[in-house]
DNA sequence: GCAGGTATGGACGATTTGATCGATTTAAGT
DNA sequence: ACTTAAATCGATCAAATCGTCCATACCTGC
């Protein structure tokens, strides 16, 4: 609790600029330590009281209760998923938005922050459970966190090129709605107008969407697979329609294990978000020449 | 987004004269905080709330980061679900914004915008879906968008009181999670701080849940019941563990047919989010005398 | 039409705020 | 211990805000 914050801590805390909180400071109304150089250094405690005492606003609470997260080391990917992990079990949202927001702002790529903090996370989560050591509600909450997190990250996004239309979904009986949704965020941040039917569609329904939309993308995240055999014969329709619209299939997920996908047709499968941030990237260079369908061209191993 | 505006900002923002916007603080009308050396500031939730209950005008909604409203004309519950049907069939995320945060802006309790807009929007696509008018994906595309619409309104929400804590979810195999959204934002628009664990969650996580937090109100939401059996059991569990605690169950959802709820011990059966929204006023103004468990006490018929 | 009460919004000097600057200190990485 | 990027310092200054006053516009009852 006697963690000492710098002035601009405070400042961002409270709402205010930071000349006018080392202004306050000099006038006494913060008591301040200094350090051997003559930096302010205030103490939560004290933050806290002049916040008491003022009935002055506070603007980012977690600033005042986490103060360990708020140095230089929350702006790093190192320990970033261990700490979103703890913060999505403790039901700590705000924790969780400083985690990512952080990073983001930091100029960290959508993708990585996905693969190597959010991703990362979830799994934990997952074991966690299996060992009994979390709930299933825990682990549902988590996900709502998370959806109301992407679903701010995604509204602070550039509005995209309405040129290049990409579709996504899940299949029919898959409900898992934070990868998709997570590719949704990927593409957008490469300038694609990416747009997330939703969960659960039957792949008929998915070939009319190609037929209306004409998108040059598709993107299928396949977390479970209900009826494989359906699967198989529904997505060869899908490759169908694709190929007539000149739309390129990208698919994603843990439930296409290397047997199942040597016998589908894409024009690429992404093991992680990076992947698929790079074939956006192509996409939009080369919109014509694009390889619309190729038989299993794996980006990666 | 709680950020703290300035008086000229808000002045701004709603089209009046910096004059008249520090009078009306002065008149207790806006609630502010002060900074140290005595200017106001406004919370951006503070400014919505006053111009919904003043029914004030936005000319500048940006400077309130909402959406661009349309004409006061559009400011009626009369003919806006059809125009959100159409609207959310036309995949337009943008005019669906507009018509909701309209009616929000004009002081439209949130409960009726969604009885009387939302509900019936989505009963209409239901409907053409049923009559092969529309498709499965555009239904699944709405629900999308209209999720992404509700975190927006609950982000404009101001922060409900700590206090009086709700826990919300839909059992297991029942994905549907609009209406169980929409509950949650319902409950915080009367100050409850609702929390929504998420969708398909097991009984006995649910009573874990309630066992952690003690809240004072559980709502299920429930549109689909797999297994008869099982949920009547399940829910015996939940209502067990919800007596110890003293909390209140809620329920809702069109698969709870009058045969199943004389079969159900709960507090309260809600037929529409204004039932739910009554049902929370009681609670906050009374909340030690509230009656936490009464056999198949339907608010409605 | 007119008197009287009320709400509005512009103007004023005094005060506060927040952005900027080069110089200095801190702290992460090696 | 040393290097180096980032943070902070102190100081300055334009812009914003304060509280107050007052002219004007609007409403209401007569």
């Amino acid at each position: 609790m006697d963690q000492l914050l710098s002035p601009k801590q405070v400042a961002e805390a409270i709402g205010t600029s930071e000349s006018s909180l080392k202004r306050w400071c000099d006038l006494g109304l913060l008591k301040t330590v200094k350090t051997a150089g003559g930096h302010r250094r205030i103490s939560v405690h004290e933050a806290l009281r002049f916040v008491r005492e003022q009935n002055h606003a506070v603007v980012e609470p977690h600033l005042l209760s986490m103060p360990a997260t708020t140095d230089r080391r929350a702006r790093r990917i190192e320990g970033s998923a261990e700490r979103l992990t703890e913060a999505l079990l403790a039901d700590n949202q705000q924790a969780c938005h400083a985690i990512v927001f952080d990073l983001f702002l930091a100029g960290e790529s959508i993708s990585r922050i996905f693969d190597e903090v959010v991703a990362p996370a979830f799994r934990s989560i997952g074991e966690k459970w299996e060992c009994h050591e979390a709930e299933v509600y825990q682990e549902r909450c988590s996900c709502q966190i998370m959806l109301r997190l992407l679903h701010d990250l995604r509204s602070k996004q550039v509005p995209p090129n309405p040129n290049l239309v990409a579709l996504g979904a899940t299949i029919e009986g898959d409900q898992y709605d934070l990868p998709v949704t997570m590719a949704e965020i990927v593409l957008r941040s490469v300038d694609c107008d990416a747009r997330l039917l939703g969960t659960s569609i039957p792949f008929d329904s998915l070939v009319k969407a190609v037929q209306a939309h004409s998108p040059e993308l598709v993107w299928l995240s396949v977390s479970f697979i209900a009826d494989e055999a359906g699967f198989m014969e529904g997505f060869q329709r899908l490759s169908t329609a694709a190929s007539k619209t000149r739309t390129a299939i990208v698919v994603g997920g843990r439930a296409l294990t290397s047997e199942i996908r040597t016998r589908l047709s894409y024009s690429a499968f992404c093991d992680t978000m990076r992947h698929l941030e790079e074939f956006g990237k192509t996409l939009r260079r080369q919109p014509d020449s694009t390889p619309k369908k190729a038989r299993n061209t794996r980006k990666n191993a």
